[in-house]
This record gives C-alpha cells, sequence and structure tokens, in this order.
DNA sequence: ACCTGAACACCGTTCAAGT
DNA sequence: ACCTGAACACCGTTCAAGT
C-alpha cells in the first residue's frame, strides 16, 4: 500500500494540492478529530513523514487549508457597487465558506498560526468597509465576524443532521440580514 | 510522588471538586490542550486510571467542568424586574463565565457530550425570555449564543495577552449593548 | 528531491491485580 | 471502594538511511 523507497519518477510524486484536497475530506467526513497525520497519510498510500515534504507539520497543513477555502471570501468584492453590498457578499461568502467546512473553524481555532493569517486579511477590509457606513467599524466587525464564528461552531455541533443543518444555515442568513439592517440605506 | 496501592483510608481519598479544580487550572494555564488526564492525574500526585473512578473519561470531565463554569449563569434570573433586565444579566454572565475560562469553549466544543447539557438550558431559558420582547425569539437566541460563542474563540486565541485581552472584554460589552438596544424599553 | 522504517515522547482507555 | 502497573491502540514529529 506504500510506495517504494527512493524518490518517485518525474511526475508520479504526490501533488500538494491533492494532499490538501484529501485532508478537507478527512477533515468534513470525520468526528471531531478525524485530520490526523497519520490518517491522511494512509488515504493516500504514503508514509506519515512524506507529508512533511509537502505540507509542513500539522499547523501548517491546517493553514494552508485555511488558506484554501476562505481565499474565495474576498475575491470580486470590488465589483459591487457601493460599500453596504461589498459587506453583504463579503460576509455571505464567509458564511458559506464556514458551513461547508464546519470542522475547519474549530480545527483553526486551536491552531493560533492557522488562525492569524486568514481573518486577519478578512477582518481589515471589513473594517475598512464597515467605516464607510458607520462610525464605529471595529466594534461592528467585531459583532460580525464573531457572529460568523459563533454559527459555525453550531454548524460543527449539527453534523451528521442534514436536515437541522439546513434549518441552521437558513436561521443565520435571516441572522445576517438583521445585523446588517442595522445600517441605513438597507 | 503517587499514592500506595490499596484503598485510601478514610477521607484521604481524592476529593471529586479538587480534581475539577485541578482540571480547570489546567486549562486556563495551557497552551491550546493543556488538559490531558495524564497531565492532570501528574498534577494530583496520582495515576491517570485513577481519574476515572471520580470524573469518568475525558468527555465527561469536559462535561463536569461545563457544569460547574456554567451553573451559576442562570442562578437568580428570575429576581429581577422584567425580562429585558434578566436577558442582559443572563447574557453578561454568559459572557463573564466564557470569558474566565476561554479554552473551556474550544474544549466543549469538540466534545458534543459537554456541549449537549449546558446550553440547551441556558438557549431553552433565553429563548423564553426572548419571546416576551421579541416575535423572533429562536432568531435572536441564535444571534446572541453565537456571539457569545464566537466572542469566545477570540478571548481564547489573544491567551497570554493580558492587555489584549482586556480590550477585547471590553469592546464585547459594548458589541452586547449594541445587540440588546435592538429591543424597545432599552 | 522525495520517500521509507525505526524511534521518541506523548495521548486516552481497558484490564487485572493489589489492599 | 479506590488505587496501582502493564498494556493496547493511537497521536505528532525527528532522524538516519535509501534511491
Amino acid at each position: 500500500m506504500t510506495r517504494p523507497r527512493g524518490r518517485p519518477p518525474q511526475g508520479q510524486g504526490m501533488a500538494r494540492d491533492d494532499i490538501l484536497t484529501a485532508a478537507l475530506a478527512l477533515l468534513d467526513e470525520g468526528e471531531g478529530q478525524g485530520l490526523t497525520m497519520r490518517a491522511l497519510a494512509t488515504r493516500l498510500g504514503v508514509t506519515p513523514m512524506s507529508l512533511y515534504h509537502h505540507v509542513g507539520d500539522h499547523a501548517a497543513l491546517l493553514q494552508a487549508l485555511s488558506e484554501r477555502v476562505y481565499a474565495q471570501v474576498l475575491e470580486g468584492i470590488d465589483d459591487l457597487a457601493d460599500a453596504k453590498a461589498r459587506i453583504r457578499a463579503l460576509l455571505t461568502r464567509y458564511h458559506q465558506a464556514v458551513s461547508r467546512h464546519p470542522q475547519l473553524t474549530m480545527a483553526i481555532f486551536d491552531t493560533p498560526e492557522a488562525y492569524a493569517g486568514i481573518t486577519c486579511q478578512i477582518t481589515q477590509r471589513l473594517t475598512s468597509l464597515l467605516a464607510q457606513i458607520t462610525p464605529e467599524p471595529t466594534l461592528w466587525c467585531d459583532i460580525l465576524v464573531d457572529h460568523a464564528h459563533g454559527s459555525s461552531l453550531a454548524l460543527a455541533s449539527a453534523r451528521g443532521d442534514p436536515a437541522q443543518l439546513r434549518a441552521l444555515q437558513h436561521r443565520q442568513q435571516q441572522a445576517l440580514d438583521v445585523l446588517l439592517s442595522q445600517f441605513p440605506k438597507g
């Protein structure tokens, strides 16, 4: 089930992208701590140490995963007309990203290295957008981001129950609408 | 450092309460996963298996911890005058409990058994209080509880930096005020 | 460069044995 | 009843060795 010992022939080595895909699948399927270096290695038909050449250690793996998942959140935001539309799009995408991979939020939050990278960009962008529509941009950034994270925890603990999961997603969309309706030109 | 083998003399056995106190201390001090059965046993001068007689397994330990920490949240709520004051007190206490032990939130959320017990009581009570002041009680319960959990994650990742921690706590108090000001008779 | 096997220092938990 | 030591099946990670 594992590979021969030496350097693999040209183009036969593992692709970093395939590792991340498998890791994400493992995270989504698994109860609690499904994503371990050893389980990931087994799934890829490889020795655990082999992973360290491609993704670094466990923290680096989670950081790479979070970058992949949250990359789309900020993309194309500037094409939208006004600040409020941009804010709504950014938060909607953030919620979507988070609700597609509920376990990722948990995993990221007990891996400070992984946490720092992503959310910094998102919160900075969000804060500067909020500054255009409210005198309290950092306060509202906290409220909105904390809400996203909290609701992602709720999704994580509703794993395995698709009906409850959809109900939660619907309520969270409503919650986002309510929060955003605080601002003028709603 | 460990104890003699047989049953300890009368009154010399470990007290369940002391175990929980030590566990909470370990959780608060530690980076990430500081609270392990083995570390807890070492701190108490005892073999890991000894703990299983008093607190059960790791999930049961976390459940006991959450019950101890969140027990005060609902206490004496009924002494307050109106629904809005009760809601504010309940949420303030919940935030306080959560911010005193930031790592506990994380630990609880990847231990479904521990999660179920506590928050059910709190959300039920909160929902019924909210029903008295808004036509959308479950929606607002989600918003407020998710916010509490999300901000607790923020606190957990600000561990070790007391200045940042106090700043966060202050902003979270403001955030709670803003959210509650949505309702009439503010 | 990229993979392996062996090893180290951890986990939670079970089980049988001691008093 | 309450504690122990030994053991099992896991972790992440390092290191030296192979090609």
